[in-house]
DNA sequence: TTAGGGTTAG
């Protein structure tokens, strides 16, 4: 009888035959048999639903500690945690949790955030016996600690261990890692290094390989890549990922590339990071076409990896293959993935086809903060001002709020854009959200307010903030520069320098010298330089030349400039010849005038504005041929020069 | 007849 009702069970697949085995095994009194009320307890949780499994559960009678943890078992290995809790908690009021029922609890615990039942776990673990001699427990105690945030908790418990095994030291450094404090997770691999008798193994590296990865440490992680090597683990292919994305992150593609080489079996993640590494690091084509090598090879691709695919059609500007990304990610059902849908949103905006993004976002089930974000910003970047208005006020419908970083950059967007009444609704959305006293929002919603005109909020906002760090002045300095009051600018630094411990710094120069230089304030522009590079010790970069070029420019002080520009110790960029050549033009001087311009053309030979400016250079100085040959070459190169456009809300 | 640590993402 008992031989033949476990067979019954072994092939039992409906609620109905399972309701009769129950009953029948009640009456029989084969439920006593500790094995099979196991194997039916199992059963239970899989066909039935919740509250009737319990109420068989609770029919069996006296159950031994075994078939209780069954039930916790299965509903952990379900994810159904909050019945873990509550079962937990009604059985075994009265019974004696051995180790096993603990590390089900503590493990619901964990995925449910449950950090005082944790500790009332951690308590009873300590009640009912040595918890030294147990590692296992102690791994799920400080598991569950890490998950719950609580790293002074997980630190003690591991210092009640007074020989950890290499899982208990990897519990905590996986702890360090996942709260984001990969300092301290090194710190805590260091130690056990130290350790005799513990040695780090490929699952510890992969914690310590993702610590380096945050700090962005490559010469750490090169040293554990030559450690594996001269272990010779087999195959450990989560830490070559794990590898490969510290090397997409410290954007050594080289590195990447040798290692994904190498791996033979290589899983949809090995590919993801390649990808992401090749997409991120300008090797867009080499993106696409392994994304096409991993289909074609069989490889089934997940949400992660479309998202790579995306992203490096999007910085290539290749519409075509994101396309049939798209149509592939229809096809495999990832399109509803919300992650997916706002690569494609991210990707079709780039690529200026916003109504493409936007039929994406119209056919989203579910929008979160980010996706709305995405297609605010991509339509800002399409020069759709009041196409962004009104996303910003259906966003704020659906009740969705964006936190400071994204108004930070809706600001930036917002900005560009140059739409006083935008600002004006970001301005109040700040106000209401409690971001007004952010420092990041504040000197941007005064960027904001100067570029779109509106130099007085821009000064009420400065005003009404309390603590001004350096980037709040600067901006403000920037702000009175936008609007050619240089004289306001200098007296604000004035003020800055002596009502305020906040030290200027190169932007702070740079606005500076950019108000000076729209106002045209040379003798000041040229002082403050000065003051820059020995008061302060700054050293200039090209931007702070190209700004002194222009000053000098102005007062036809050609030589000079050049002379400049000849000491600089930085990259010559283009905004410093483009300066001089500017001022060449003014003041007729054609000879210098055509080394800024090939200069200019060397750096960016396609821009046709370059050779517009050398050949009226040539105009004013009476070198006609000169001039028409460059004209004629504009034409056989096909260049345009993109005309100048401004924009009025009306 | 049950048990502990790991990789990719807007």
């Amino acid at each position: 009888m008992h031989e033949i009702v476990l067979k019954l069970v072994g092939v039992c697949r409906t609620a109905k035959l399972l309701t009769q085995l129950h009953s029948l095994t009640i009456r029989t009194g084969l439920l006593y048999d500790t094995h099979l009320a196991a194997k039916l307890t199992e059963l239970y949780v899989e066909l039935l639903p919740v509250h009737n499994a319990r109420k068989l559960f609770d029919e069996i009678p006296h159950p031994s500690i075994y078939t209780c943890n069954r039930i916790l078992q299965r509903f952990c290995g379900n994810k159904r945690y909050e019945e873990v809790l509550s079962h937990f908690s009604s059985t075994f009021l009265f019974e004696k949790p051995d180790h096993f029922t603990l590390l089900f609890v503590l493990k619901a615990c964990s995925a449910l955030n449950a950090l005082n039942f944790g500790k009332t776990i951690h308590g009873l673990g300590k009640k009912h016996g040595n918890i030294d001699s147990n590692m296992f427990l102690g791994s799920g105690l400080i598991d569950m600690y890490s998950k719950c945030g609580n790293m002074d908790d997980a630190l003690r418990t591991f210092e009640e261990y007074s020989k950890p095994d290499i899982v208990l030291w990897t519990t905590l450094v996986t702890g360090y890692e996942k709260n984001f404090k990969p300092d301290e997770a090194l710190a805590v691999f260091t130690g056990m290094v130290m350790t005799r008798g513990v040695i780090p193994d490929p699952i510890n590296l992969v914690t310590v390989v993702s610590a380096c990865t945050q700090l962005l440490n490559l010469k750490a992680g090169k040293n554990i890549h030559g450690f594996l090597i001269r272990k010779g683990y087999e195959n450990p292919l989560p830490l070559f990922n794990a590898l490969l994305n510290l090397y997409t992150k410290t954007g050594s593609i080289e590195y990447a590339g040798s290692l994904f080489r190498i791996i033979e079996e290589k899983d949809v993640i090995s590919w993801s990071c390649m990808i992401s590494c090749c997409a991120h690091n300008g090797a867009t084509d080499r993106a696409i076409s392994l994304f096409d090598e991993m289909i074609y090879k069989g490889v089934e691709p997940n949400s992660v990896c479309m998202i790579s695919a995306l992203q490096a059609c999007e910085a290539s500007c290749n519409i075509e293959k994101g396309r049939k990304i798209h149509e592939l990610a229809f096809q495999k059902g990832l399109e509803r993935d919300i992650l997916v849908s706002t690569a494609l949103i991210d990707m079709y905006m780039s690529c200026c086809a916003p109504n493409e993004a936007i039929m994406v976002f119209d056919r989203m089930l579910n929008k979160d903060a980010v996706s709305w974000f995405t297609l605010l910003c991509g339509c800002v970047q399409n020069g759709m001002a009041n196409k962004s208005m009104q996303i910003f006020c259906d966003m704020m419908a659906s009740d969705i709020q964006p936190d400071a970083t994204m108004m930070v950059k809706i600001l930036g967007s917002c900005s560009e854009l140059g739409v006083l009444q935008l600002t004006c609704c970001l301005h109040g959305y700040v106000i209401r959200g409690g971001f007004i006293s952010n420092l990041f929002i504040g000197a941007s919603l005064i960027e904001c307010y100067a570029k779109c005109g509106s130099l007085e909020e821009a000064i009420e906002v400065f005003e009404r903030l309390t603590d001004k760090d350096v980037v709040i002045w600067s901006s403000m300095f920037a702000g009175y520069g936008i609007h050619g009051q240089a004289r306001e600018s200098i007296k604000l630094f004035h003020r800055m320098v002596t009502d305020s411990t906040v030290r200027p710094n190169k932007v702070t120069f740079l606005s500076i010298l950019a108000a000076c230089s729209h106002a045209g304030f040379v003798e000041e522009g040229i002082e403050f330089f000065n003051m820059m590079l020995n008061e302060y010790q700054l050293m200039p970069e090209s931007k702070h030349y190209a700004i002194i070029v222009d000053l000098l420019g102005r007062t036809g002080e050609l030589e000079k400039a050049m002379c400049i520009i000849n000491q600089m110790q930085s990259q010559v960029g283009p905004h410093v010849w483009g300066a001089l050549l500017s001022a060449c033009k003014i003041h007729q001087n054609a000879e210098i005038g055509e080394v800024a311009a090939r200069n200019l053309l060397r750096l960016d030979p396609d821009h046709a504005g370059y050779y517009i400016l050398l050949s009226n250079v040539y105009a004013v100085d009476g070198k006609w041929d000169d001039a028409a040959e460059l004209r004629s070459s504009i034409k056989e190169k096909e260049l345009k020069k993109i005309t100048g456009q401004s924009v009025v809300k009306l």
